[in-house]
DNA sequence: TTCCAACTGTTTTTT
DNA sequence: ACAGTTGGAA
């Protein structure tokens, strides 16, 4: 028991990682060593002569995730991984149905369509179908197709009783047909095709099956119900199933996320050991005990207490500001503290429930000069010329794909307008055969006849040059020959855009030199393999990383990351909890696990605040403290305001915006002689221009010039 | 085809 | 507040 690998174990995680073969649930509570179990647990499968690299499926939510295994797992044994079948979900279910396209009923060039190319193609498929996208919202529909996908029914599985339901079904199967005729995959097509390929092919699931004698699960918490049955199928009877996750960290029930899979394993796998990692390496004592607290108001866990072998350390800081805006202020205040402390700005978190509350905080950052990054928003591959070039790259390799065709037939404009695009797709329709075929019979007269043929021979020259050329030149040719570049460079604004279509030409001889030439995924070609990577991985969230800055994200964004100190923003109620949550069932729950999520961030410092009021879609909203700021023991705690007092203060804080001098403060409550009674919700100005905005009781929202207006406290 | 004004919907999000 | 989308006019 003392090989290398092994040693500085705690006894629960050696004993998880030496499993004998069955299946087990590994309870791994935030900060405890949970990559680190399940790459040692492979590590130690491999070196111990148990299982065979081949042998091995382990799969993830993110590549994030997959990668940083693959990395680990190299670091500990001297050999390639590569070939492994370790990656996400889609990831290897791309790689199944690579593989074996044909029984899969998909072309071997297939591409994968990514939401927005998913609610692209919805909405063209209405448009063919005349029908009324007011009355059947193209986004509400995809919610409703990828909702059926991942409980694994196909249209004809579906029930609906009503009318409405029974369309909603019907579009549900002529969008499958569509997607079948343009060779084309949206993700949770992904999993359910490969899911039914597996049910339907006995030979094909023997043969994994008996391969796969050891499935590791990564964040098990997060599986949907077709993750789940897909494991299952490909468990079979012999396989050991090692699922590693958190019920309190389960943060995506809003997106089909079923922790009841942790106790259906339990069931369907005859679990008879439940490994417990609690002992967290990360945060000091206060912190956790915090963490424990607030999440032990949950009613359905499974159970699970942190501790730490560290001391109590600080208390947890929690701020109480007047408006969004000095909050805000706080905020960079504190942060500067801590920078002349000397902890670097990237070991500091800023959270938030939600996106919208960035502004602020960045607007504040910002005029203090504080570097800053946040994550989150338009990822490369996701960018319109990026999408644009993606649609040319898709279309040389499969001329069917309509939806790329439409893409860019007429971008650059070619003269190919509304009318032309119309007949073709009429066409196409009667015929029952995809645009590009339609434009192959030359039905069309005149000169949209010309253009379009123009633009097929275009597409069909670019492919011929591309079959010889490297993948990096194959998109610097279609690049320079689609007219992309010249047309970005003719637009005023297009030199970001140009400089990411060369970016592109980069990432695509990055991704050639990775992947060796050949058999990338199972991807026919190079072509087809960096689309497939374009789609499965949309690249970082920003651009620029390495830099030394503040880092700002959503909670749910700070999954599985760690600080040094950690900022939670905005603990009210309504929107931390979120108001929205509070009508769901156990919504409320998961924005508490939300919170615990943001809590075990922290390894030593942790400031949680909240305002009184704040802009909030326009409009200056009242709040109270979060009822999750109730449930942590006050013991643990330390209320400062902005001075560092350690009393509430009476007056708001001269940089706040308040009228300054005036005495006038936002959320004072006053009355007007002829108005009557109101709350200052706005101001404006100084001096003899200051102005209030009031929202008196009777009269409505008014803004008074404080010169004349005789408003008095009360 | 292009541009601007009006209109809308704003929790969280990976693949 | 604000960004993204759409519909109509130029």
């Amino acid at each position: 028991m003392t090989t290398p690998l092994l040693r500085g174990l705690n006894p629960e995680q050696l004993a998880a990682v030496t499993l004998p073969h069955e299946s087990a649930l590994i309870l791994a509570g935030a900060g405890s060593g949970k990559t680190r179990v399940l790459t040692t647990r492979i590590a130690h499968l491999i070196q111990s002569g148990l299982a065979s690299p081949s042998g091995i499926f382990a799969v993830t939510f993110t590549n994030k995730a997959a990668k940083e295994m693959l990395a680990r797992l190299a670091a500990l044994l001297p050999i390639n991984t590569r070939g492994m079948w370790i990656g996400t979900f889609h990831g290897l279910a791309n790689r199944m149905l690579r593989a074996h396209h044909r029984e899969a009923g998909l072309p071997a060039l297939f591409q994968i369509l990514d939401s927005a190319d998913q609610l692209g193609a919805i909405k063209r498929l209405l448009k063919a179908l005349n029908v009324d996208d007011e009355k059947y919202p193209p986004k509400q529909l995809q919610h409703f197709i990828n909702g059926c996908k991942e409980e694994g029914l196909r249209a004809h599985m579906v029930e609906a009783f009503d009318p409405y339901s029974r369309k909603q079904r019907e579009l549900y199967a002529a969008y499958d047909e569509q997607c079948q005729r343009e060779g084309v995959v949206d993700f949770a097509e992904l999993l359910l095709r490969s899911y039914e390929l597996l049910q339907r092919e006995t030979a094909l699931r023997q043969h994994y099956q008996s391969r796969f004698r050891h499935i590791l699960v990564d964040e098990f918490q997060d599986t949907n119900h077709l993750q789940y049955q897909w494991l299952k199928l490909l468990a079979g009877e012999q396989a050991a199933v090692f699922a590693v996750g958190d019920d309190d960290q389960s943060i995506y029930a809003f997106r089909g996320a079923r922790v009841g899979n942790m106790a259906d394993f339990e069931r369907d796998f005859q679990v008879e050991k439940v490994i417990r990692l609690e002992q967290n390496y990360r945060s000091h004592g206060n912190i956790l005990d915090a963490a424990n607290a607030l999440i032990r108001h949950n009613q359905s866990r499974l159970g699970k207490n942190l501790w730490t072998a560290e001391g109590s350390g600080e208390p947890i800081r929690v701020f109480e500001a007047h408006s969004d805006y000095e909050e805000a202020g706080f905020i960079v205040d504190e942060v500067k503290a801590l920078q002349r402390e000397g902890v670097p700005l990237s070991g500091i978190a800023l959270l938030y429930r939600s996106n919208a509350q960035s502004r602020v905080l960045e607007h504040a950052l910002f005029n203090a000069a504080v570097p800053y990054r946040v994550y989150g928003g338009l990822r490369f591959f996701e960018r319109q010329e990026i999408k644009h070039a993606l649609a040319y790259l898709r279309l040389i390799g499969n001329s069917n794909d309509d939806g790329a065709l439409l893409r860019v037939i007429n971008f650059p404009t070619r003269g190919i307008g509304a009318r032309s695009l119309e007949s073709l797709q009429e066409i196409a329709r009667s015929e029952g055969i995809s645009l590009w075929q339609a434009a192959q019979l030359k039905r069309m007269s005149g000169k949209a006849g010309a253009t379009i043929s123009a633009f097929t021979a275009l597409i069909e020259s670019m492919r011929e040059t591309c079959a010889a050329l490297p993948l990096p030149e194959q998109v610097e040719h279609m690049l320079d020959h689609s007219g992309l570049v010249a047309h970005y460079k003719s637009e005023k604004e297009g030199a970001d855009r140009l400089e990411n279509l060369n970016e592109l030409i980069n990432a695509a001889a990055g991704f050639e030199l990775e992947h060796s030439a050949e058999d990338v995924d199972g991807a026919p070609d190079a072509l087809t393999a960096f689309l497939t990577h374009a789609s499965l991985e949309a690249g970082e969230h920003q651009a620029e990383a390495g830099q030394e800055a503040l880092q700002l994200m959503t909670v749910h964004a700070a999954k599985g990351l760690e600080f040094h100190a950690v900022f939670i923003s905005g603990l009210e109620e309504g929107l931390f909890p979120h108001e929205n949550a509070a009508k769901e069932r156990d919504g409320v729950e998961e924005e508490r696990r939300l919170m615990y999520v943001a809590i075990t961030r922290a390894r030593r410092r942790l400031y949680i605040s909240f305002a009184d009021s704040r802009m909030l879609h326009g409009q200056l909203r009242y709040g109270i403290a979060s009822r999750f700021l109730e449930e942590l023991p006050p013991q643990l705690l330390k209320r400062i305001n902005h001075s560092g007092a350690a009393q509430p203060m009476q007056q708001p804080a001269a940089s706040s915006a308040a009228t300054g001098a005036s005495g006038w403060h936002i959320g004072q409550a006053v009355s007007h002689p002829k108005f009557g009674p109101g709350i200052i919700i706005n101001s404006e100005g100084r001096g003899a221009d200051a102005r209030v905005q009031v929202s008196f009781s009777h009269a409505g929202v008014k803004w008074l010039a404080l010169e004349y207006a005789k408003l008095e406290a009360s």
